[in-house]
RNA sequence: GGACGGUUAGCUCAGUUGGUUAGAGCGUCGCGUUGACAUCGCGGAGGCCACAGGUUCGAAUCCCGUACCGUCCACCA
């Protein structure tokens, strides 16, 4: 078989990927006398297209992936997508936008079809970008969060936390996205310094004399039900339990003390504004305030109101009110004051606090043995850096608000009686599941407690996290006791960006244990985040993107590849550059022609024994086979420690410099003049060869595997063979 | 307001428990090979290891501080 001069990556990775899948090398052989090495993909949402980010995140699970199966381990990797709620949601509704329309104007039903056509659509692009980059998935078991199965896994999760309590429903402060029209949890607001102002506004009191304020929400007294002030604070003491005058609409508010106040900022003295703000809410919960909401879900000043400032955008009407209180000699002074401002972090605009009725998650308890699992070490985290932020947060974490006023995604299990029953059903919730056209209160359904006919179900649906926290176990099949479920839980191990540490790494660990009673995989790697040359982060958004398939198909996969591994040095963030790949591509074609080299020369050389070639190998023989065997070492030690990057070198190294520049240049000699050591450097030769296309293969598996393909070996076998 | 990273050759980055002339890839300069590979080989130049102290026989490496860059967390208006 003729090998080309060149290596051309276009010439094999499909073909090559066809018959991987084909001959099924990508699905484990269950082996129930081996300990399984498990990988379950953090599932892409379904926005878009992969990028740079993920072209390396899969390459590490598939090295560690590929790297267990050689091992004779028996080995899975389960893809899949992510529905990704909001994100999916806004990214069809921009896209009916540009024929001026919204998804009121289709409708709940008609618009989920259309998210259900984008779903389909970049997902086969996802997933094709998934098998261009070589991932070895058992394509068998893919899953997406919003598959009936796994529909009915969040079902099941939701039931089982309401019924042991996990759940409530209330009133409290969320942040809520007024574009979006949604609420969006904590960990979805993005805060970023701003330059604003800090007003100071007097107050004239009831029984004459005033008191002055500070605020940066001038807007929000519309809705003040109180002044607070420190008890300690001398100046004040005698005006607490004294009543206020708000200026404009001259409402009147007592003066409270609260210690949450602070002595030495501003006048010491805060207006409380318990709807919008959650300091606020805190001090009214204690001294039993209204709460008064003058902000609506558009961002506007409330219709109770009046036509003054009715319809009114809270930043118009921040300007309205300052030019009143001016006029009115209420303004004191502004100082311009740099603070945080909140920004919801899929369309970056301003988070309005807002006092809403929606579904929270307790999730003190749950974080108990999340917390005791990385203390104790039963999951590791990988570079240990991480342990500190994960139980700072986990420590300190606060209740989970999981409803969202979506179409898109897992609608609430619950449905509600005229009588005021809440009724949290499974059984409804999968009959409603296997509707093909699920629609909000389509079925007849009479109250348990009532009898009433007259219930609905909530509209909303949750936050896409909570169905994504289930991934490890949801997948396999739960809440079935399946097999999968029995062989492969818990995992082994999760490579993700570290941007996902709480959103997604620390809600699967607590679900884990809730659900499973067992962590849902040992070890967690937080591999580098990639940044451009200019040390911004690559986003598509940004216009600073990196199409992972345009390199791929400019250098090839295993370039690709080689390069991101290359600058990855144990999550350590790196500014990408593509002289890397470039890199990467050279050391493709070496392999290439360093085996066609091998291969040319081997032609009269039998596999004669090793016992009868052993004492005729020459000081060079030895040397090179020593350091083969060391390289072999190495890199099981490396990659033990999930150091890719110095794993790729010490390959790198062994095979360019070690093998190619100096062993092979001294056996070309030998075999040219047929030296009677001729024998002994083709056995080297092949030997050496041979052994590092396996250590390659993980790392780079096309062009080892095209190489392979030219050897006289069993077919495949590389797949499956790590050298000793 | 807390916490965590980073600052080493023109560029992107390594540097293991402190130990002889600080490394790689790219780039650059010179030479060479054109029957494995020009996607090649050999050789060279290039670094007060951010700054200021300290510990030590010895510090890029440990400690303290400063500066700049970056990231995360945080209910002070």
């Amino acid at each position: 078989m003729e090998m080309a001069k060149a290596y051309n990556s276009k010439d094999h990775e499909d073909r090559i990927y066809q018959s991987w899948e084909r001959n099924g090398f990508f699905k484990p052989i269950i082996d129930s006398s081996k300990k399984p090495f498990v990988v379950v993909i953090p599932p892409p949402n379904v926005t878009g297209s992969l990028h740079i980010g993920h072209a390396l995140d899969n390459t590490i699970q598939d090295v560690m992936v590929r790297y267990n199966r050689m091992k004779g381990v028996p080995t899975l990797w389960v893809p899949g997508t992510d529905h990704a709620g909001i994100a999916t949601q806004n990214k069809v509704e921009q896209k009916i936008a540009k024929d001026g329309l919204t998804r009121h104007d289709l409708g709940r039903e008609e618009f989920i079809g259309e998210v259900w056509k984008w779903k389909d659509e970049y997902q086969s692009h996802i997933l094709g970008q998934l098998k261009k980059l070589g991932a070895s998935c058992d394509w068998s078991r893919l899953r997406f969060t919003m598959d009936e199965d796994y529909s009915r896994a969040v079902i099941e999760a939701f039931v089982s936390y309401y019924d042991k309590g996990l759940l409530y429903r209330g009133s409290r402060i969320i942040n809520w996205c007024p574009r979006c029209h949604t609420s969006i949890s904590d960990l979805e607001v993005e805060h970023d310094e701003e330059n604003g102002s800090l007003w100071f506004i007097k107050y004239p009191l009831v029984n004459g004399g005033e008191i002055t304020v500070a605020t940066t929400r001038p807007e929000t007294m519309l809705g003040d039900t109180a002044i607070a002030v420190n008890p300690n604070e001398v100046k004040y003491k005698a005006l607490v339990g004294k009543h206020a005058i708000i200026p404009i609409i001259n409402r009147e508010i007592p003066i409270v003390a609260d210690a949450a106040v602070d002595l030495g900022f501003g006048t010491g003295a805060v207006k409380i504004t318990p709807a919008h703000d959650p300091l606020d809410f805190e001090i009214s919960e204690r001294h039993n305030l209204e709460k008064i909401v003058v902000i609506d879900e558009d961002g506007r000043m409330v219709e109770s109101l009046g036509d003054q400032f009715a319809g009114m955008d809270r930043f118009e009407a921040r300007e309205v009110l300052i030019g009143l209180l001016e006029d009115g000699g209420y303004l004191v002074k502004s100082e311009s004051y740099t603070h945080s401002v909140g920004h919801c972090a899929r369309c970056q605009t301003i988070v309005e606090p807002l006092l809403s009725l929606q579904w929270f998650a307790s999730m003190e308890k749950l974080a108990k043995p999340a917390i005791s699992a990385i203390k104790s070490g039963e999951i590791n985290l990988h570079p240990m850096k991480w342990n500190k932020v994960y139980l700072d947060w986990m420590t300190n974490i606060r209740d989970w608000c999981i409803s969202r006023q979506l179409w898109w995604g897992h609608q609430l299990p619950v449905w509600y009686c005229e009588c005021g029953e809440i009724i949290v059903s499974k059984t409804w919730a999968i009959e409603d599941l296997n509707d093909l056209s699920p629609t909000v209160g389509r079925k007849q359904r009479k109250c348990p407690k009532c009898a009433s006919y007259n219930i609905t179900r909530d509209p909303d649906v949750l936050d896409t996290w909570f169905s994504s926290a289930l991934w490890p176990f949801a997948i396999l099949g739960w809440p079935k006791k399946t097999s999968d479920l029995e062989a492969f839980y818990p995992t082994s191990f999760l490579a993700t960006a570290r941007d996902i540490i709480f959103l997604w790494v620390a809600r699967m660990i607590m679900s884990g244990y809730e659900f499973m009673k067992e962590a849902p995989f040992t070890d967690v790697y937080f591999h580098a985040t990639v940044f451009n040359k200019e040390g911004k982060r690559m986003s598509k958004s940004l216009g600073t993107g990196v199409d992972p398939l345009e390199l791929m198909d400019k250098y090839g996969t295993d370039a690709t590849r080689f390069g991101l591994l290359w600058q990855t040095a144990q999550g350590q963030d790196l500014k990408f550059g593509e002289e890397a790949i470039l890199n990467g591509q050279r050391f493709a074609n070496k392999i290439w022609n360093a085996s066609r080299f091998v291969m040319m020369n081997l032609e009269d050389y039998k596999s004669v024994s090793h016992e009868t070639i052993s004492p005729s190998l020459l000081e060079e023989d030895k040397n090179i086979l020593a350091e083969l065997h060391q390289t072999i070492t190495q890199t099981d030690r490396y990659l033990e420690k999930y150091d890719f990057q110095h794993a790729v070198e010490v390959i790198y190294e062994f095979f360019w410099h070690s093998f190619c520049d100096k062993y092979i240049e001294i056996a070309k000699t030998r075999i040219r003049e047929g030296a009677d050591s001729k024998i002994a450097a083709q056995f080297t030769l092949d030997k050496v060869l041979v052994d590092s296309l396996k250590l390659l293969h993980p790392f780079m598996p096309f062009v080892t595997e095209a190489i392979w393909e030219n050897l006289d070996q069993e077919k495949f076998l590389i797949i499956s063979s790590w050298p000793k």
